[in-house]
DNA sequence: GCTTGACCTTCCAGCAACTGGAAGCCCTAT
DNA sequence: ATAGGGCTTCCAGTTGCTGGAAGGTCAAGC
């Protein structure tokens, strides 16, 4: 492959550039996060750098738990040069309270099970708190 | 429907005194997670109430963040007289931190947006901290 | 007796965000 | 010539439901 000439790479390459597997390229292309690829002459996909650029944005933006949905969002106004970031801003805290909302949840959830965990001996015998609470008839 | 002469219930009334949609139940039924339902002459599905402790029991469960697959091991513990609560404390503990985990991920992800979001103006300009750091070409 | 409306039935599709696998082409190296 | 690795497409599966369509059933009201 000419990767070097034309400054065009394989999807392997740009998968290993961006850090994402190169299923998952072809996948965002699929639902149009990104667009169709370029081609080279024997029909490989051919990224170049800015395409790579893309991709690691995407990347970033999911290692931050964005959706897709929402970096659909970030990369249209991202590309807007004249973009406020007014609405970026919005996203990144909207974003957040749902975080802390799911971190919320796990908490109650994990402080639940710990306490029962400890008051279950864990041994041989039958007698268990986490079954007795999973079963209790009122609630 | 003869839901009170013979202690039978249709999945309506299962599903409201279990905490769960009819279709749900349903699809609990459907992947085996608990066995086929009895069904009345006209082929609705007839729930007693033991069958309503299980749904309950696996709605309890469910809100603990169980996966399915964790609860069919725990009914099955549940069912079985002789068990040892070992198995148990054992599911439970490796839940709770599983739990934990995702907890110190999403937190470092909140305090990450957050951090960024607190450095954006979110005004009218388009500067913009958020959109930079998912840019950046180094990391 | 007939209609309405709330149930119930089945089956099929879709969500999020990928991941795995099969069948087959392309390119390089031996 | 062949072996390998990477590329292509397409289809299916994951988790845990949820929504909807098309149709059967039942009790109540007129």
């Amino acid at each position: 492959m000419n990767t070097q000439t034309n400054g065009f790479m394989t999807i392997g390459e740009a998968a290993s550039r961006s850090g994402m597997p190169p299923k998952t390229i072809r996948f965002y292309e699929e639902i149009g996060l990104i667009g169709p690829a370029e081609r080279f002459k024997n029909q490989y996909r051919a990224y170049s750098e800015s395409d790579v650029h893309t991709l690691r944005f995407i990347h970033r933006a999911r290692s931050l738990g964005f959706a897709l949905k929402d970096i659909r969002a970030l990369l249209a106004l991202y590309r807007d040069r004249r973009r406020a970031s007014r609405e970026v801003k919005r996203l990144a805290l909207r974003h957040v309270a749902e975080v802390d909302h799911k971190i919320a949840e796990l908490t109650a959830i994990r402080n639940a099970i710990a306490d029962l965990a400890k008051r279950c001996h864990g041994d041989d015998r039958p007698e268990c708190p986490i079954l007795d609470e999973l079963d209790a008839t009122t609630h």
